[in-house]
Parts: structure tokens; C-alpha cells; sequence
DNA sequence: CTAGAATATTCTCCGTTCGGTATATGAAGC
DNA sequence: GCTTCATATACCGAACGGAGAATATTCTAG
């Protein structure tokens, strides 16, 4: 069962994360999108799945998959530790910040 | 040359960053601190080195590793994209926002 | 219950990775 | 130059991960 660090370690993934982000598809959809074979993306749906990232919602003879935020919580929760190290950076650069304390 | 998401999905390497986040170490103290076999760690620095995420400061025999936040910066803006998936959740819960629109 | 569409699983092959051990590099002191 | 300490690299075998092709499962319709 592998973590939401691993899953997120393959580049096929996340760009079914990324089309996931517009809401609701179906393996098919996924398959034609990506132009890959359908075992391939039914594999990396399971790891995904696996690891918490997505969820499947049956729907008769199809499955419409979304994404699941925890994993992706605690992955933001993980780089708060880390903030601080590019935080001074930016201000000091006088960037434009999305978020402000 | 292995990109970040791929350096941070090992457990040993997460530790390592964790650990340099204290400030720099000399590889030999992350040896003694993680009881790894020091190859190991020495391999290990090596990948997080080719993913740009810690560099190395060359001080007589010892080499000081400290991290390099560009990597995990990109990390945090790839990571934007999904935070609405639960900044809505996180609002109906009234806890409170480190980001507001 | 048969057929067909949508998706999942299995299998094999191959390149990569990991832990462990041994060895090599490189700098500093004598 | 030799020795020692600190670190890196090379090598090995075992385990893992991904692509591809073939097959199995599951649901629905008729």
C-alpha cells in the first residue's frame, strides 16, 4: 500500500491528478486524454487510490473518479516545516505574495 | 537525474531534509543521528543533490549539507492548484486560514 | 442468459532502486 | 610521502516499478 509521497512520484499520476482537478471523470475519459493504454491507467488509478489521493464512485458500468484532498492536507502540512527556508527569500525580493501573515 | 518528487519519495531522504532543516550537517553527524550505514547516507545525499534539494559546502575533509528550497518552492506552487479542493472543507469547519481570498 | 461495453487484474520483461560490503578518493597532520 | 579521518563510489544480489499484451470481471441491455 504505498503513500501519497510515492504515489505522487510518477509523472503519469499526477497528471491524472491534474485532469482531476476539473472535476469528476471516468477511467475512458482519462484513457483518451492521456492517450495511454487503458491498463496502464487503470494500474496508476489504483495506486492512486491506494494511496488515499483519489476516490472511485460507481456509476452502473462506469467508475468516476475524484480526488480525495487528505493526502494532500498532510503533504501541505508537511512542507509548512519547510516554509520558512524560501519565506525571507521572497520577501526580501519584494515578490508578490499569495498569502500574507 | 531524478526530479523532487521522486527524491522525497524515500522515507531515509525525508528524514535527512528533516533533520537539515535544524541547520547544516556534516554528513557524518546525519549518519550518527539516523543509524544508517554511512554509504547509504552517502548515497543518499547524492540524490537529494541531483534534485537540487540540499546542497553541499566543501569545509576541509567534511562536506556541510544544507537545504536548497527552490525545489520544495515549486513543490508548494504545484500544491496551490489542489488547495481549494480543501480550503472550503477547512472554512466549514471554521478553523483558521493561514490564506484568504 | 447472452452480448457488449467499461474497467480491472494478471503475467512477463526490463530497467531502476535499495541495502550491504568493500574499496576508492581527498584533505589534513606529522 | 605516509597515515588517518571523512566521505564518496563501485559492485552485488534482491526487491520494486512501469510498459505492454492478454485475459478476467462487472454491469447493463435486450
Amino acid at each position: 500500500m504505498p503513500d501519497a509521497f510515492e504515489a505522487l512520484a510518477d509523472p503519469n499520476r499526477r497528471a491524472i491528478l491534474a485532469l482531476l482537478r476539473h472535476g469528476e471523470q471516468t477511467a475512458g475519459s482519462l484513457v483518451e486524454t492521456l492517450s495511454l493504454p487503458q491498463p496502464n491507467v487503470s494500474k496508476q488509478l489504483r495506486v492512486l487510490r491506494e494511496a488515499g489521493l483519489v476516490r472511485a464512485r460507481i456509476d452502473g458500468p462506469r467508475r468516476l473518479y475524484s480526488i480525495d484532498p487528505a493526502p494532500l492536507m498532510r503533504l501541505d502540512r508537511w512542507l509548512a516545516d519547510y516554509r520558512s527556508f524560501w519565506a525571507a527569500r521572497l520577501d526580501a525580493l519584494g515578490n508578490h505574495l499569495e498569502r500574507s501573515e
